[in-house]
DNA sequence: GCTGTCTGCCC
DNA sequence: ATTCTGC
DNA sequence: GCAGAATGGGCAGACAGC
């Protein structure tokens, strides 16, 4: 019998015999001393988490496989100690890391996300499709037939593979039995290969200069690709290179999964305490004699009132875990130490070692789009907690910064209005501002880390502290401070004189901008009251040098015939802090933590470097159904987002509760409920949002679920003067299923053999569309684009081709109208100046 | 040294 | 980034 | 409402190949 499927599917699992009966069966006697689990194992249990849609059966399968990790990983560190006997009780912190280090590289494979073990591979579709070809010694093209097919590469490797003959004998015998009693000897491929190869690719990366790296990461590929014993190990080895595992299952449900098998693993141990005879045993019982679904317990105890008493307090402490690692792992975004804090310091360890702290970053909070004014209005008065029921007046007293200027209405006094920081108390009273609209800037979120170097006397490594001494992580939390150079040192000799200050992490948008000073204060800046800021769209931001080498390199050999990035003026717009002078903030709400944040830092505000984002206040009633009691916010709130997007020149208004907390953990308080953030952006409103009819005229075929669909979409506007069709953009998003087996069908009836003469493109889509369709799109802007045509030959002579659309995505068929009458290439350029006109960027 | 391709990461 | 879908 | 999946524009950076 195959050993896999006696651990996945029978109702028992003795973890006592993994040393005896964890491998392979022919492999057994070379491999039993293995530290590593074996490879094939991961896979299969992937296969069968990719094979169901089922949630809950896709965490049992993921408990499972890290169960015995756990074990793996407990059981070196038993060997370790004996192996050492000075060193029984003590392993030292090193030890402990690189054990728990290996579990959190068995959780970040199972997620496919090594990123976030700090692995960057810079390895993508042509390198591994190339490492494939040679390791299976297929052609490219048969690859790619079999990627077309289906609908992703590691399938295609796994289908290839097992027909090849290259691993098994193939012919009449099933899959299992075709690797099961395969002859040849070879080394049980282990996650410990995979996690080295992926360590040696990432290592690559560093060596730069280097001649021949692309050559050495597909050798490395081979390595993996050449001893596989099954199909499903090669699927997922793929899989992991291609950084997308198509389980159904991604990081988060694999950090809950690990948080039940610790507890799993715990309790089992405290079993095995109570009865020596039989260590280590966790039952895997099929509760309802159905072949797919497993549950976890304890080894069945004396009494079933035990038992059952038993298995409500396992159930619960896992619920435990689960949310206490997911809030714990928000606050503290660097998984490694979260889960050696877990693995080695159970729950009270994972708390006590894993607090905010500067250098670490913050999950940041994020927010779900609102499509009206109204529906954000509704939102936050049907969730406002009950604690704010008192509030009935439907008056409103803020706002007042309204009219006033820019730079008047970011002072601290007009800001502060509450600060309640008993907030868990009844005493809303009257016209207490509930909601705050902020502007949305156009730039790049960052999360800026301060923290202050010690002075000569404290001792210590100033050097080394000095590098540390400021922090701009990313919204998807890379360390991007090089990038921000510039900045680094503003805040830097800013910060300098604000002694009281030691320590903080504020959440801020750096956008770039043009600084216009009417009088400047030696060479400084400009006096606050003569001072403008205009702001400049993302992609000026955009063509930024992001590493140090970079920008010297240019500085030094002139090479580049881009602007120097000193020519790129950066603000900071701060709208939050998480921590101050050692304390964490993110159980304080909102209205407080922006308190704090003014009083920081108004100090170091300076216009056009450093500022609060803008915003106003505003009261609303608690209201279920009656939105007239709220026509005065919702008035407010519609002209601040009109000026938002005009005289703002920003995205468009963030949302946020006053009384919330920042935690995007707590799940209630996600995207929904009181605590969520929401955003607004004009183009989200039906009503103010441009839409722009195009026509497609070509297509790819998609990849994954939309495997048996064109996807995407390349679309195109009109050009009445030369008959052309120019290209907009591609489109992926906003279609239905139905809609894409509908258009599947209908445009495979009328593909055209190559590229028509009236089409315009920089693009080369697999198929090409006789043009005969209208479709409605939408999108956020416009922008000078070096692969589309829309508007081509109406330029002024500007760089690029034509002009294409940032976040596009489909609104509706217009079977009203006939490609003549989709929108003209003349038309988008003037939506193009208009919007120009607006961000300023036009001279 | 220039150009095209690939990758990752901003939005 | 945006959006749709199954649970 | 979450979690996952598929994929948008467009830039810098790193290579490879000429």
């Amino acid at each position: 019998m195959d050993i896999t499927s006696n651990y996945f599917t029978s109702k028992q699992f003795n973890a006592s015999k993994l040393s005896q009966s964890y491998y392979y069966h022919h492999t057994t006697s070379q491999t039993t001393s293995s530290s590593s689990p074996p490879f094939l194992h991961f896979a299969i249990a992937l296969s069968q988490v990719t094979s169901t849609t089922k949630r809950l059966l896709k965490e049992q399968i993921l408990t499972n496989i890290l169960l015995v990790y756990l074990y793996y990983d407990r059981r070196k560190r038993n060997q370790d100690c004996c192996s050492c006997p000075t060193t029984t009780t003590v392993i030292t912190s090193l030890e402990k890391n690189s054990m728990s280090s290996t579990t959190t590289l068995h959780a970040t494979l199972l997620a496919g996300n090594v990123a976030t073990h700090g692995y960057t591979l810079n390895i993508g579709f042509a390198s591994i499709s190339s490492s494939l070809c040679t390791s299976l010694q297929c052609s490219k093209t048969l690859l790619r037939q079999k990627i077309q097919k289906k609908g992703e590469m590691g399938d295609a490797a796994a289908s290839i593979w097992s027909g090849s003959g290259v691993g098994s004998s193939g012919g009449t015998q099933s899959r299992i039995d075709g690797w099961g009693i395969q002859k040849k000897k070879r080394k049980c491929l282990e996650m410990r290969d995979m996690i080295d190869v992926i360590s040696c690719i990432n290592d690559m990366n560093q060596s730069n200069g280097d001649k021949g790296v692309e050559k050495r990461k597909k050798d490395a590929m081979s390595k993996i690709f050449s001893v596989v014993h099954h199909p499903d190990e090669l699927r997922f080895a793929v899989k992991i290179f291609c950084n997308n595992m198509r389980t159904g299952a991604t990081l988060v449900t694999v950090m809950r999964c690990l948080a039940a098998a610790h507890v799993l693993h715990k309790y089992n141990r405290i079993n095995a305490d109570m009865e020596e005879e039989e260590e280590e045993e966790v039952v895997i019982i099929n509760e309802n004699n159905n072949n797919n679904t497993y549950y976890f317990k304890v080894r069945p105890k004396k009494s079933n009132q035990n038992n059952r008493d038993c298995k409500s307090k396992i159930k619960q402490d896992i619920i435990h875990a689960q949310e206490t690692f997911r809030s714990v792992y928000a606050r503290h975004n660097d998984l490694k130490s979260c889960v050696v804090a877990l693995v080695l310091g159970g729950m009270e360890g994972l708390l006590s070692a894993c607090d905010v702290k500067v250098g670490v970053p913050v999950q940041p909070l994020l927010a779900a789009p609102s499509r009206s004014v109204e529906e954000v209005v509704l939102h936050y008065a049907e969730n406002i907690p009950s604690s704010f029921a008192a509030v009935t007046s439907s008056s409103s007293s803020c706002g007042k910064g309204d009219d006033k200027g820019d730079n008047e209405e970011n002072t601290v006094e007009n800001r502060c209005i509450t600060a309640t920081n008993n907030t868990s108390e009844n005493d809303a009273s009257d016209d207490i501002p509930l909601l705050t609209a902020e502007y949305k800037y156009d730039g790049q979120r960052a999360q800026i880390h301060y923290q202050r170097i010690p002075s000569a006397d404290d001792g210590g490594d100033d050097a080394q502290k000095e590098d540390m001494n400021i922090l701009f992580f990313s919204r998807n939390l890379d360390n991007v401070t090089v990038k921000f150079t510039a900045l680094v040192e503003w805040m830097k000799s800013r910060l300098q004189k604000l002694e009281m200050i030691r320590s903080f992490i504020l959440d801020a948008e750096i956008v770039a901008v043009k600084r216009c000073c009417h009088q400047t204060n030696n060479g400084q800046g400009c006096s606050s009251s003569n001072a403008e800021t205009i702001l400049l769209p993302f992609q000026v931001l955009s063509t930024m040098k992001r590493s140090a080498v970079a920008a010297a390199d240019e500085l030094d050999m002139k090479r580049s015939s881009r602007n120097d990035d000193d020519d790129i003026e950066l603000c900071i717009f701060a709208f939050d802090i998480i921590y101050l002078d050692g304390k964490a903030l993110v159980e304080h709400v909102l209205i407080d933590r922006r308190k704090l944040l003014y009083q920081a830092l108004s100090p170091i505000v300076q216009p056009g470097y450093f500022e609060f984002a803008n915003s106003i206040d505003i009261v609303l009633n608690p209201t279920t159904d009656d939105l007239n009691s709220n026509s005065e916010a919702i008035l407010m709130l519609e002209s601040y987002l009109t000026k938002s997007i005009g005289p703002g020149r920003c995205e468009g208004v963030m949302l946020k509760s006053l009384y919330s907390k920042y935690k995007s953990s707590d799940t209630r308080e996600k995207s929904g409920g009181f605590g969520g953030w929401r955003k607004l952006k004009k183009d989200y409103v039906d009503t103010i949002a441009d839409s722009i009819d195009v026509v497609p005229i070509g297509a790819w075929r998609g990849n994954g679920r939309k495997n048996k669909w064109f996807s995407p979409f390349l679309l195109a506007v009109y050009d009445p003067d030369s008959g052309d069709f120019q290209s907009l953009c591609r489109c992926m998003s906003g279609f239905s299923d139905d809609f894409y087996k509908e258009k599947s069908i209908f445009y495979s009836n009328r593909l055209i053999e190559t590229k028509s003469s009236v089409v315009s493109t920089n693009e080369n889509p697999t198929f090409w569309f006789d043009p005969c369709e209208v479709w409605e799109i939408r999108g956020a802007d416009l922008t000078i684009s070096p692969v589309h045509h829309a508007g081509r030959g109406q330029m002024m002579g500007s760089a690029g081709e034509g002009i294409s659309l940032r976040f596009p995505r489909f609104v509706r068929l217009r079977d009203d109208k006939a490609p003549e009458d989709a929108t003209t290439g003349r038309q988008i350029i003037e939506l193009f100046h208009s919007q120009s006109q607006r961000q300023n960027v036009m001279k």
